[in-house]
DNA sequence: TCTAAAATTAGATCTATTCTAAAAACCGTG
DNA sequence: CACGGTTTTTAGAATAGATCTAATTTTAGA
């Protein structure tokens, strides 16, 4: 997730990309902001957000829209989502958890290259008490 | 789609919830504010989005993100989407079109409670020319 | 070490949305 | 039909997320 490409490495890009590696719940972009500066108190929201767009055109991370936040998802694989109700949380779903999607019968004529499952529901978290 | 809720209906709300009803391309909240405007040259933003907030509210449109933008969505019956990679237009897919989604094996404890597919690639119009 | 190119920064700007307070419209009642 | 309390609308201010800018600093190769 390193890979230069004619870019320079900096300590705000790499801390940005150290961070995104570790992160497991698809941060918004104020989440890394606010992670990187505990770490490197100076750094700009500019560089977070260049720095995300950059590593996004490179297909290095994805964005995930959801409720209206754009959240960045450092899981490029091709995978589905959980989202949770009640806490909002976003949950990777492995792509081989879901059985093969069969679409038929689609209106026009379109040409499906790919297509991702948002499950919705409760988390394990958030189950009522029984 | 025009029933009230304690709300009263003004020629704004009207032109609204007509302009949605008729709306088969998940609309921004712009667009419905400049289609409103072209019949009622003086409706404001802030009806717009009040009265788009109470529809939504009120169960009776939905929001739909998509590549960052916040679009509403007339339809309420349960079904999926099919996005344009060219063109970005956002059509709608009978939920029978798709084969029910098989999900198993996941991770946590979840509790699905619904789905929904997103299809991409291209649409007809933004097909290569052969 | 030197230097050209690239990156960072603070703050300005832009865009989407919400908030606010005053004016206008609505509608049941007299 | 006019009245008056309540609801709605409006313009513009305020807020939040994201991008842009121009000046300064850093990087990395020679
Ligand atoms: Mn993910
Ligand atoms: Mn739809
Ligand atoms: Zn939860
Ligand atoms: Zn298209």
């Amino acid at each position: 997730m390193t890979r230069a490409r004619g870019l320079k490495m900096t300590p705000q890009r790499r801390l940005i990309v150290e961070y995104l590696r570790g992160a497991v719940n698809h941060p918004t972009a104020d989440e890394v902001f606010s992670a990187v500066n505990e770490q490197l108190p100076i750094t700009s929201r500019a560089t977070v957000y260049n720095t995300l767009n950059w590593l996004k055109a490179a297909g290095m991370i994805r964005e995930v829209f959801e409720a209206g936040n754009v959240r960045f998802d450092p899981n490029t694989t091709n995978h589905h989502h959980f989202v949770c109700r009640a806490c909002g949380r976003i949950d990777d779903v492995d792509f081989d958890s879901v059985g093969d999607v069969a679409f038929c019968a689609l209106p026009g004529r379109q040409e499906i290259e790919s297509y991702d499952v948002t499950l919705r529901g409760l988390c394990a978290a958030c189950q009522p008490v029984a």
